[in-house]
RNA sequence: GCCGAUGUAGCUCAGCUGGCUAGAGCAGCUGAUUUGUAAUCAGCAGGUCGUGGGUUCGAGUCCCUCCAUCGGCUCCA
């Protein structure tokens, strides 16, 4: 008899060789219908694992996120199974479970597929599905997994396994097919109902650009045909949302191709939008003691060169301009840290006048590769709400801190909740992708884990993503999709002050080297935006729409009325427009409601007489009339109910 | 940059297996209407079908090049 203890702390005895499937149904049938997978003392095991040792067991159903990755990693297995019937000799690889689905990597060798191919594939996937096929877990020597794939001639197996210890491989089986795996499955194949493989991608192997690049699938799998359709509905919902598409109804930004890839056009309502967020930000900055300063758009290939920028990123750059002087060579600025650096060194500072903090809305220009462009998250002009903090050792962890306070200010006001602080550091297996001493490089890690401790930041430490000279700590924030995008990002840096040999005069009557904090609360004003319209779905605060209330006649007779409540809200400083076309009311307020205007005011015969405007809020309808008085202290005070102060 | 997909009017889209002067709705313009909470009516105008080649008696439709965009990979100072 083995214990096994359960999630709502009760404890059972067993026979030896229970599995978690026959525990399920010993609490009842109904659940152990729907329970999927199981872990035993937190490790992965299958459903129909014999339990042999006293243990605690969590089973798991759809409902749960493990659940859902046994499902979708089952599912790849699946699909794998698929492919090798429909294309003999493919070569597979990895197929794992993901936040949304699961993929599988398979060299196809000459064979080509495309997205044409993929209802095939699906079709297929459910004739296997539905044949109930039990998953069962096998264990093999190192020696004879590697037989079992150097006969079929799949290299990258081999590797795989190459890389395990022997003892610890396992094959897992269902129906005809058998992959490399470690476990964590379905019962059987026949739970997964409903399947939809989503696209194609190239994918390197190993993640690494210069390895053979596999051919990808993505797909997403589902125990009930509703859940699937309801998953794609979601899909277009989000869709709806994509600040691409927002941002042209709603006039903000455009591309153009003769401008050049990746470079984004203001419109004029945009352009009001990133000035009000910009001035935001200023008198935030004002508060915490920053200082403007205005550094020119390009900067000689020296500056680069010194920095060690041109080093890293000169070959991928946007290429130096030249001038009639034979030898002068400059760049586009593609990033402010060195012209800030230059700044600090026009003068002598002592370490009374520290800390400095110099902040500039920058606009810099970085030759991303054209696969990676994206709308307004990933172009190749951007401006960044920049500032450089200078500062001495003892003061680091106080203005690391004092930054993360700012930063977690700005996403307070604009509502991005949801975001993930991450912790970037240097990927030790790499050196030669950073500058400066490791000592140093420890230094800057552990003030900013200190920061963030202190701060009581939840963070997840990711090794590998630094910059080349220094760690970040980033706050991360999904899109409409669920993509995650780095917008505001605080560094430390005692590379940039070597480099530039910056210098202030300590209490010591020696020199010293003060420490550098890069920071962008925003990130850039591109990719912020974009964000910010995913997730108000263009429905701004009040305090940033670029207009805020529309007035709309009800015929041009009430023109005079019109313009006279327009005088008085702009008084007030309310951002509004008239809208006095010889048009029905009803198409007014349908274009206002589609435009996302805030409010509608509608004037008539009625409003004229008594002074006064008949309100109409954005989605919400018909708020009755009141005097204009009244209605500019309503918005005032909306504003003023969604607008937090900064305090130092 | 790499893999896959897409590109028809300002916008959203139709155009079957290649076959008359390429269609619709919205937006625009003109006129009528002067309106009470999500589309008033009528007329007009608008497209070298992303670009450049090719196949064909004939190409929006088939093939190739390039450009741009979308989904991924890699990259992201």
């Amino acid at each position: 008899m083995i214990s096994i203890s359960l999630p709502d702390g009760s404890v059972k005895q067993f026979d030896a060789g229970v599995t978690p499937m026959d525990v399920a149904k010993s609490i009842s049938e109904g659940f152990a219908r729907n329970v999927i997978s199981a872990s035993y003392n937190s490790e992965t095991v299958e459903t129909s694992t014999p339990l042999t040792t006293d243990g605690s067991l969590v089973l798991y159903t759809w409902n749960n996120d493990e659940g859902k990755k046994a499902f979708w990693h089952s599912s790849a297995h699946i699909l794998a199974q698929a492919l090798e019937e429909l294309f003999p000799g493919i070569k597979l690889t990895i197929g794992p479970a993901i936040e949304n689905g699961f993929y599988y990597d398979v060299d196809f060798g000459a064979e080509m597929i495309s997205e044409k191919d993929l209802p095939a594939i699906e079709k297929k996937m459910l004739e296997i599905a539905r044949g109930k096929f039990e998953f069962s877990m096998r264990e093999a020597t190192k020696a004879e997994a590697l037989e079992y794939y150097k006969k079929q001639g799949n290299e990258y197996k081999v590797e795989l396994i190459e890389n395990l210890e022997d003892g610890t491989i396992t094959f897992c089986d269902h129906a005809t097919f058998t992959d490399l795996c470690r476990g964590g499955h379905i019962p059987h194949t026949g739970i997964v109902k409903a399947v939809k493989l989503m696209s194609i991608a190239g994918a390197y192997w190993r993640g690494d650009e210069n390895n053979k690049q596999l051919t990808r699938i993505y797909g997403i799998s589902f125990p009930k045909q509703k859940d699937l359709t309801e998953y794609l509905e979601l899909l277009e919902e989000a869709k709806k949302r994509d600040h691409r598409k927002l941002g042209k109804e709603l006039e903000l930004f455009t591309f153009s191709a003769k401008v050049g890839q990746g470079l984004p056009l203001w419109l004029p309502k945009g352009a009001a939008l990133r000035e009000r967020l910009e001035s935001f930000l200023k008198k935030a900055q004002k508060k915490a003691g920053y200082e403007m300063v205005v550094s020119p758009h390009i900067g000689q290939k020296e500056l680069y060169v010194t920095s060690g920028h041109f080093a890293k990123y000169g070959e991928d750059s946007f290429q130096t301009i030249k001038t009639p002087n034979e030898g002068e060579e400059f760049m586009l600025k593609p990033m402010n840290c060195p012209h800030h650096c230059e700044i600090y060194k026009s003068k002598p500072w002592s370490y009374k006048d520290l800390p400095k903090r110099f902040a500039e809305f920058g606009t810099v220009y970085r030759y991303e590769q054209s696969g990676e462009l994206h709308g307004l998250t990933r172009v190749r002009g951007f401006t960044q709400d920049d500032a450089h903090l200078f500062c001495t050792p003892e003061q680091l962890d106080q203005e690391f801190m004092n930054v993360i306070d700012l930063v977690l200010y700005v996403f307070g006001s604009l509502g991005f909740e949801n975001f993930t602080a991450q912790v970037s550091l240097r990927d030790p297996e790499k050196p030669e992708k950073y500058i400066g001493s490791l000592d140093n490089w420890e230094k800057a890690e552990n003030a900013i884990i200190n920061a963030a401790n202190a701060k009581g930041l939840n963070y997840t430490i990711v090794p590998g993503e630094a910059a080349f000279y220094g760690p970040k700590l980033d706050f991360m924030v999904k899109d409409a999709l669920g993509r995650s995008w780095q917008l505001g990002t605080i560094q430390v840096d005692y590379n940039l002050p070597e480099r530039f040999e910056l210098e202030y005069k300590g209490s010591d009557n020696e020199m010293h080297r003060p420490i550098m904090i890069h920071r962008a609360p925003f990130g850039s004003m591109e990719r912020f935006i974009a964000i910010l319209l995913e997730h108000t779905g263009g429905n701004f605060p009040l305090w940033l729409m670029p207009e805020q209330v529309a007035i709309l006649s009800l015929s041009e007779k009430y023109e005079k009325y019109a313009q006279k409540v327009l005088d008085l809200l702009e008084n007030d400083e309310i951002r509004a427009l008239v809208d006095n076309r010889n048009e029905t009311i009803g198409k007014k307020i349908r274009e206002a409601e589609m435009n996302k205007l805030p409010y509608m005011l509608i004037v008539g015969e009625q409003e004229e007489k008594d002074g006064t405007v008949s309100v109409r809020k954005h989605s919400e309808g018909d708020l009755g009339s009141m005097t204009v008085e009244a209605f500019s202290e309503m918005i005032k005070e909306e504003i003023k109910k969604n607008t937090i102060e900064f305090n130092v």
